[in-house]
DNA sequence: TTGAGAACTTGATCAGGATCAAGGTTTGCT
DNA sequence: AGCAAACCTTGATCCTGATCAAGTTCTCAA
């Protein structure tokens, strides 16, 4: 019998996500998984899928950052959501796409062929559980944009996005708090609901004001992270850092 | 032993929504979730759950409307959902609120106690598949929103709006199509991202234009279906009405 | 029927962010 | 190293939708 890989790196690649799943897991189903999942790398800019296409996988993010988007027939367009490492692509239950997903940076996904991924997942609960907690969460945090999209300055956007970085790209280092940023000021664009020039003038603005530091064009120093909270105008209580 | 209603009523009380479901449950299902539910109205205006409220129960809209909003500390809101009837309130899984739910016309909802409901729900994977559908359903429509509150402009939100509105509540006579907006221009400025000004020039600018009669401030009349969808700039293969 | 409050409309002015335009930096390829 | 393309910044101007300010029309209860 194949020996199953239950290295990090597999487990972080379980499409229902890290720890939590493949704790409950057992052994036959891993093994099945195992059996049916591939990988692929994008190159930066690539599309992974259009909205509309058939679907005929679920995947997990392994390395790099890829977007979710919808466009509007004359070339506006929206990002709906941003994928990081570990995070799960593919909608249970429907067979086409319904947004663009587009690789950012260069892009690997571990990927399960669609069909056989059902009939392993169909019938445990626990699984079934834990797509119904992925599906809330994306809700919460597409809710979450709604909020930002439809009510906040452009200031408090940038605010509100360097701390969605800061929460899960950040590491701290004494007081301050350090991060790259996983998109162009473009695509931060496509994301707030902005255009690229009020980006990079609110970011000068933060900037000036102390609120951040700029290392080139990517990289981010927040020096107090209660002043970052403040700016981004944010009820929740986000006190903590994840 | 009781016997089970299944009248159309109970069964559109479902929470787990309509025939869809309750087909699928077993007459033991059913005498379980109608053992512990139960009925409650809310006057216009009065709040169901407050963001960080417990959330004891799940439910199911039985007529009237709610909306889901999210506020910032200064007051600003956005809405990030609207209730109709047969829609579902809850988030199995979750122990706290993290909207507020308000009623805007007089509200019934079908309650379940959420522990109970859990339990009948937990180990019965078609019920979990229907719960990951909602889930889905509802992020699709929190990304279609996003869409419409980061690139659209006023005339087209409440296009998207009519449009929506239409899709669930309008009746067809002849070549138009009647309605009665379930929301006064004020909560239609917080579900747009607008003024509660901005959405009354709007909606005169499309009444002048032709693109819907105002009998009232709240009965409309679409004449001309396909000129409302070009109104919305829409991209989705919305050209049937449902 | 009348009056009060809520809901809605309309007008004038203002401002935040878009658009247009030009120049500067970084990155990656040969 | 040198060049082109992509990426980013900054400035000037414009325009959509916000804000401020009256009015008008509904709704409903006494």
């Amino acid at each position: 019998m194949t020996q199953i890989d239950l290295s990090p790196k597999t487990c972080a690649n379980c499409p229902i996500r890290p720890r939590a799943i493949c704790s409950r897991c057992t052994a036959d189903e891993l093994l099945e998984l195992d059996k049916i999942k591939y990988y692929k790398t994008y190159p930066a800019g690539a599309s992974v899928v259009l909205m509309g296409d058939p679907m005929t996988f679920v995947a997990s993010v392994v390395s790099g950052v890829a977007t979710l988007s919808r466009s509007m027939i004359d070339g506006r367009m929206q990002m709906v959501g941003l994928l990081l490492p570990s995070d799960f692509i593919g909608r249970p239950g429907r067979d086409k796409a319904s947004y663009d997903v587009t690789a950012v940076s260069e892009l690997t996904l571990c990927h399960f062929h669609k069909k056989p991924f059902e009939k392993v997942t169909h019938a445990t609960p626990h699984v079934q559980e834990r797509l119904v907690e992925i599906a809330l969460d994306e809700l919460d945090a597409a809710r979450e944009w709604m909020l930002l999209l439809g009510r906040k300055t452009a200031r408090e956007k940038i605010a509100s996005f360097l701390l969605i970085c800061a929460r899960r790209l950040g590491r701290k280092e004494g007081e301050s708090l350090h991060l790259e940023l996983p998109l162009t000021r473009d695509a931060m664009s496509d994301y707030l609901g902005l255009t690229i020039e009020t980006v990079s003038r609110q970011m000068a603005a933060l900037k000036r004001d102390g609120v951040l530091l700029l290392e080139g064009t990517r990289k981010v120093t927040i020096p107090d992270f209660s002043r970052l909270l403040d700016e981004a105008g944010d009820d929740s209580d986000g006190a903590t850092l994840s």
